[in-house]
DNA sequence: CGTCTATTTGAATGTACTCAAAAGCGGTGG
DNA sequence: CCACCGCTTTTGAGTACATTCAAATAGACG
């Protein structure tokens, strides 16, 4: 099925699959197409489903008491992205996860991903391959977050995720570097020392 | 193996394991005490090990620079701890990991691990889980970091590792914590505010 | 084309840092 | 096991980084 290709691709990259094993994933998919501004979790609901993201851009972001958003990550093509606190538990969840632009995403509820372990073990593998890798950009992300100063992580920001860039205001980047907007125009004009 | 018994349990919580299976896990073993202000893992040595905390405290730290260091992550009894990122890639570490006060590990290498996951598939599903909670607790952080102010990212850091605090010095904390140990300091004596 | 939101600019303020020095405490060696 | 030395913690003054609030400008979507 075309719509499946790219997932499967991104799965062919740490694990292989037989016809009847890639059968047996597809069936607990589901696929949707998402409105920019269209909501993919909304806070307090249940996060019941990973995603994958087959096109397009979305974003997740904590909302506090002050209305105050702090962007935890964006995700593009290729990314797999849920409130995973929240998924693994099944509870109600601290993360909004938004579409920045139309997008489709291929989904996996969390019944289906046990069901999943259990029918197709190497799923074990591959998740265990993503959720390390997802731990190491985090713990990256808190080094940076700890040592370097709100300009430079600007720029490795830039240079990371280029497309990214492209697609999300700078609201929504300073809201991940955790400064204001008004600080973020600052250090664009070069005009924050002093 | 008395010595195992802890590591055994810890496995236990999320895998059951045969008596061949717990021998070819053991076989892979390396244990070692280390005393107080040791190194587990020296800046740019090539991180060879994932360790297993079966007693005592470490600490890791990324140290930049200007001499700054930002700690990563504290570990105490029952917890894994490695440089993630330099482990998976085997190249020069940006952590050094140290002990904080006289503590025995188990270590485990990457090329055993590798042979592990062969030889006992389970441990996909082990690891998956301990990445899985890792990147959970990864992301609160990095949350918490983005939303919360320091005195609150204090008092967070007290209820939720009280076996931590009793064991490391403020200093140590304030790097956790992204700030200064005079400024900590303040937070305690609650002069900060004006 | 109009409206709404994002971005920029500026002034006043607050949060956290630097540097320096005093006080406290703990580990280490005699 | 005690005393000393060195590191940790505290305190304070001055400063820098980043925020808040407000208002003007620019851009983007419907």
């Amino acid at each position: 099925m075309k719509m499946y290709e790219l997932i499967l691709k991104n799965i062919a990259k740490h694990i292989s699959l037989d016809e009847q094993e890639i059968a047996c994933f597809t069936s607990f998919l589901k696929h949707r197409k998402i409105s920019r501004k269209e909501f993919i979790l909304k806070g307090e609901e249940i996060c019941k489903y990973i995603t994958f993201i087959h096109s397009g851009t979305v974003r997740a972001y904590y909302l506090d008491k002050a209305g105050k958003e702090s962007t935890i990550m964006f995700a593009v093509a290729d990314w797999w992205i849920t409130d995973m606190f929240c998924f693994i538990n099944q509870q109600p969840a601290m993360l909004t996860i938004e579409a920045v632009e139309e997008s489709t995403i291929i989904q996996l509820s969390k019944d289906d991903l046990e069901n999943l372990y259990i029918e197709v073990p190497k799923f074990e593998r591959f998740f265990r391959i993503i959720f390390q890798n997802a731990y190491i950009r985090e713990q990256l992300r808190v080094i940076q977050n700890l040592s370097l100063p709100a300009e430079e992580r600007y720029h490795i920001f830039l240079t990371k995720y280029p497309q990214i860039v492209r697609q999300v205001t700078q609201k929504q980047i300073a809201s991940y570097l955790g400064i204001t907007p008004e600080f973020l125009s600052m250090i664009r004009a070069n005009k924050h020392k002093k």
